[in-house]
RNA sequence: GGAGGAGUUCCCGAGUGGCCAAAGGGGGCAGACUGUAAAUCUGUUGCGUUUCGCUUCGGUGGUUCGAAUCCACCCUCCUCCA
């Protein structure tokens, strides 16, 4: 972990100096994701069985009380009395966020630890894991300041290239790491400058340097043929909607939700509310829900693929569990947990 | 049987003589991602030995220096009249 310069002499780094702070070893915890339909809650039931262990859900959606069918969020049979964390911890119409999940898993975590269980973080929300993970802090945010709302008020008017142009004074890598389009990234690049008054690129580079909080054994599951994994999607929406996903998603516009809120931006809801809203066949929005899960998976792999580190379990044409539980195992034995 | 209309790259759909390998959208593929992340954003998408060559706009033949665009015939589909 040592750098030298061009005289040989080893120079400390920030990293370094970190580590010499942090006393206490990170603990080991299990960690099972992999896209959509890959059956992470099924090994992970199976594995907290054989471990005593206890499921950490790291799903963005599942957080959501009512929202159980379209979000696939495991039953109590599922669940097989195995204890469940991060299920049902916030209502639908509540924003929650990437920051209040690293609060609120970390808590569970330990508490698993300290009732010496092993936490078995199970999800395919990426952020989310991987910020637990790091235990990583995030720079302050306040979704309805009048400075959000301006700076909204801005990029629409102005564009994102005279957004990018101020930030690039302040903050010229990100400035040049963004594109005009990233409204989110823009906005909050600038936001981050504005309240904090570090710069989004100098937060993130001390963040990175914190050492992890957790020493993590990543199981990725996977298909090896994306025609597999296509086709059990298929079956999973088919029986969402056989399980009662459009009365589901009537309750909650029932209930008054707005279908601009964060939850109904979830796959299944929004495009069984717009069907309802506009009277649409509710077959076609299922085949929406199917494109729609197959564009989400893509999109996590490509996250998962990051992590080098990670042991791939990958599926044939049909989940073998037997053979991913003995796989499991061995990994985690090597672990050591 | 008659009168119109239409067939474009994986799909939808623009294009009506050269600036067209062909707008735009969708889908696919690849990537990004530090408080909305199941969200959001980016690149790419005929083939090749890639500042150039080849094949492509229902089919065949023609007009032209030059055709997805004009002409003839044929095939298929749609609407209307019988």
């Amino acid at each position: 972990m040592r750098k030298r310069d061009k005289s040989g002499i080893a120079i400390e780094t920030y990293f370094d100096t970190i580590c010499k702070e942090a006393v206490p070893i990170p603990p080991k915890i299990l960690v099972i994701t992999g896209p959509t339909a890959s059956g992470k809650t099924a090994l992970a039931v199976e594995l907290a069985k054989l471990r005593s262990g206890e499921v950490v859900s790291a799903d963005s959606m599942q957080i959501y009380r009512r929202m159980d069918i379209g979000t696939a969020k495991p039953t109590l049979e599922e669940r097989q009395g195995v204890s469940h964390h991060m299920l049902d911890v916030a209502d639908p119409e509540e924003d929650f966020s990437v920051a209040r999940y690293v609060d609120m898993a970390s808590r569970c975590v330990e508490d698993i630890l300290s009732r010496g269980n092993l936490p078995i973080i199970a999800g395919g929300t990426g952020l989310y894991i991987d910020s637990l993970l790091s235990g990583r802090t995030f720079a302050a945010y306040d979704g309805d300041s009048p400075l959000r709302n301006k700076l909204e008020q801005r990029y629409a008017r102005e564009g994102g290239q005279a957004l990018l142009n101020e930030l690039s004074k302040a903050d010229p890598e990100s400035a040049a790491r963004l594109h005009p389009n990233d409204a989110k990234r823009v906005i909050r690049a600038l936001e981050v400058w504005m309240t904090t008054g570090k710069t989004i690129t100098q937060h993130n580079r001390e963040t990175q340097a914190l050492p992890p909080r957790y020493n993590a054994l990543t199981l990725t599951l996977d298909f090896e043929r994306r025609v597999d994994m296509w086709a059990r999607i298929d079956r999973r929406v088919d029986r969402m909607m056989e399980d009662g996903l459009v009365e589901e998603v009537r309750a909650l516009l029932d209930s008054g939700l707005s279908p601009r809120c964060t939850a109904m931006q979830a796959i299944g809801y929004k495009e069984m509310a717009a069907a309802l809203r506009t009277g649409g066949p509710l077959s076609a929005a299922a085949e929406e829900i199917k494109l729609r899960s197959r564009q989400y998976a893509k999109r996590q792999r490509t996250w998962f693929r990051r992590n080098q580190a990670a042991m791939p379990l990958l599926w044939g044409p049909v989940p073998d569990f037997a053979n991913a539980l003995h796989r499991s195992t061995v990994y985690m034995e090597n672990f050591g947990i």
